[in-house]
DNA sequence: AGGTTATCTGCAATCGATACCAGTAAAGAT
DNA sequence: ATCTTTACTGGTATCGATTGCAGATAACCT
């Protein structure tokens, strides 16, 4: 029941609330030491509504995901909240990807955070002009908007990431490789694809559309996806898969089809699979910091509070790394000859 | 950089800010057609410090966890979020399962937001006469602090959990059963490790001094207590660990250590892992809905601050279920036979 | 028509803390 | 001893919204 006042601080001691508020920030004060027994004494705690009024600021930064569950968001979550520092907190918004329930947060946002730290679910998902009028200090992590670059971003070597890994499967044999990709409106859907794209194109194999299959980012997204490719007449050798939860749907799709790693088919995912050296064969993949895309993310947003003034946006990308494991491996024999007779006809 | 208040919209309508105030809160006014149009043209969204002064109401609860990086954390995080309605917004706090940090965000939350859920580190961490001093409704969620019955809690039948556990081994055929717990100090720890012990009763099977190893909730805590295990002259048939990170931390110990499982080895934990169903041998586990444990912790919150003046403590325990993988099997001839020897010696 | 309700309105106090302003006491300078 | 400087102090307006109170207008009744 502490309604306790600087009021009442104020009268126990005998002297103004101007006082007690200079003495609260830092002045000199003639009984301090008396105010700061009063304080302990009566377990006074000045009001954050109070000042928050007086302020403008409220020492909140939202950070908004589509999905806490999902442990690469979750990563990213506890980076930026280890880097918040003493003096401001994190409050969390969970989307579950809904374009309604995003725009609903930003707006009841306004007025209660100093910033939003927020990913996106797709690029069109929330209009930037919204973000403009809601005048909210925003950084982006992992994807941006349509016109990302008038706004801080944090996101990920992904076109590069997506490069190795399709490399790694080429330096393997394979040719006839396929890629479970993400929607191709989000940034890391995007980008993975060109990655793709682009070392296919290195290796001078050619990409065939019904090896090049365009999904949700989920698990259920990468099963069906894998199924599809597993109908086919002549099946892939290798796949990428273009995150975490699509991988673990193929792998599920894998199992059910009673399909061997990397005997029959190698796989390899972006984003690392949390105890990934568990499943056997360990699945290879390409991995990133989110951890600490979460924590660059938010110091970009205490220095752009903190230097009110100068609102020029911030942009970086951490960096990928290959983490092989075992499931990648050459293609059979037999398999070879077929695929390239399909890839060369 | 809207700074646009009630005044301001007041004066383009040309009426008083009482006025605006009482058509914001749905009172009927003259006006109120010109008013709702000045607020969407002027883009006007009232202060939520400002209500807050007022009101003594922030619509913010906060919820307290060790560490939303671990899935069944982030379960509850999720639960919670999900139930907490239109008015209202989730504050997360990652103390990293430290004291200091915990009291430290107990204290910076107070003003900030109108109550706490809190998954508490351990039983003593933070004392009970702290909430009490604090004056904020609070619900505990898996643990509970020292005299917990006066706050709300939302548990797991964990005892009845460990029993079942247990039990599965033992009708197995395993006798030398090992147990890794987690802290005694902890609600979980203890509760777990009371069934395991009833179980062990119930089958008239001794309890081994060396069978029974506590150590951390955490992967290493697992790792190292496993590789305990394992170092006995009589390593034990079957082990029941006792959260998922414990388990995760054994299985790393028996893969390293080569020990095939369930031929050599059966394992059992309390928790699901994320695609345990991909680890193979997929691992059985006594599984609890976390997401439910927290939407169940918002609801109990959400009673309490909206009938301000019953401040009951409610209770609940959510049930439990056994999930049969493949990590349980009958131990070999020969190990029965020396662990029945060692256990009746 | 005169009186009574019912319905809406503006004024102003209020929530708790901060910061400007002027005032007072003590210390230092001449 | 007088004047200037330094070091604090209390009073009060302010942040933006809510709400009790009294006043004003319109609607209703006999």
């Amino acid at each position: 029941m502490s309604t306790v006042t600087i009021t009442d601080v104020a009268k126990r001691v005998g002297v103004s609330v101007a006082t007690i508020s200079r003495y609260l920030s830092g002045f000199t004060v003639r009984n301090a030491d008396e105010i700061r027994d009063v304080i302990t004494e009566l377990n006074y705690r000045p009001s954050a509504a109070a000042r928050n009024l007086k302020s403008g600021r409220t020492g909140i930064i939202a950070i908004v995901v589509p999905d806490v569950t999902n442990p690469f968001f979750a990563s990213i979550v506890e980076g930026a909240e280890s880097a918040v520092g003493d003096d401001r907190m994190v409050l969390l918004v969970n989307t579950g990807a809904t374009r309604e329930r995003e725009e609903k947060a930003l707006t009841q946002l306004f007025g209660r955070v100093d910033g939003v730290i927020m990913v996106p679910s797709t690029e069109e998902q929330v209009a930037p002009a919204f973000f403009s009028q809601l005048g909210l200090p925003i950084v982006f992590v992992d994807r941006v908007t349509h016109d990302g670059e008038r706004f801080s971003s944090v996101l990920a070597e992904n076109a590069k990431g997506a490069e190795i890994a399709t490399t790694h499967l080429v330096n393997h044999g394979h040719n006839a490789i396929a890629m479970i990709a993400g929607p191709q409106l989000s940034t890391p859907g995007k980008k993975r694809a060109e990655g793709f794209r682009s070392a296919m194109k290195k290796a001078d194999l050619p990409i065939l559309p019904e090896l090049f299959i365009e999904s949700d980012f989920s698990e259920s997204g990468g099963y069906s996806a894998m199924n599809q490719l597993l109908q086919l007449d002549t099946p892939p050798t290798a796949v990428f898969t273009s995150n975490n939860l699509m991988t673990i749907g193929a792998l599920h799709a894998l199992r059910d089809a009673q399909i061997s790693i990397p005997e029959q088919i190698s796989i390899i995912g972006f984003d690392d699979i949390s105890f990934a050296d568990l499943i056997s064969p360990s699945i290879t993949v390409i991995s990133r910091d989110a951890r600490l895309q979460g924590s660059q993310a938010m110091q970009m947003m205490i220095n752009q509070l903190d230097r009110a003034g100068a609102i020029q946006p911030e942009h970086s990308m951490v960096d990928v790394q290959l983490v092989e494991r075992g499931s990648c491996a050459p293609p059979r024999e037999s398999q070879k000859i077929r695929s390239t007779r399909r890839a060369t006809e």
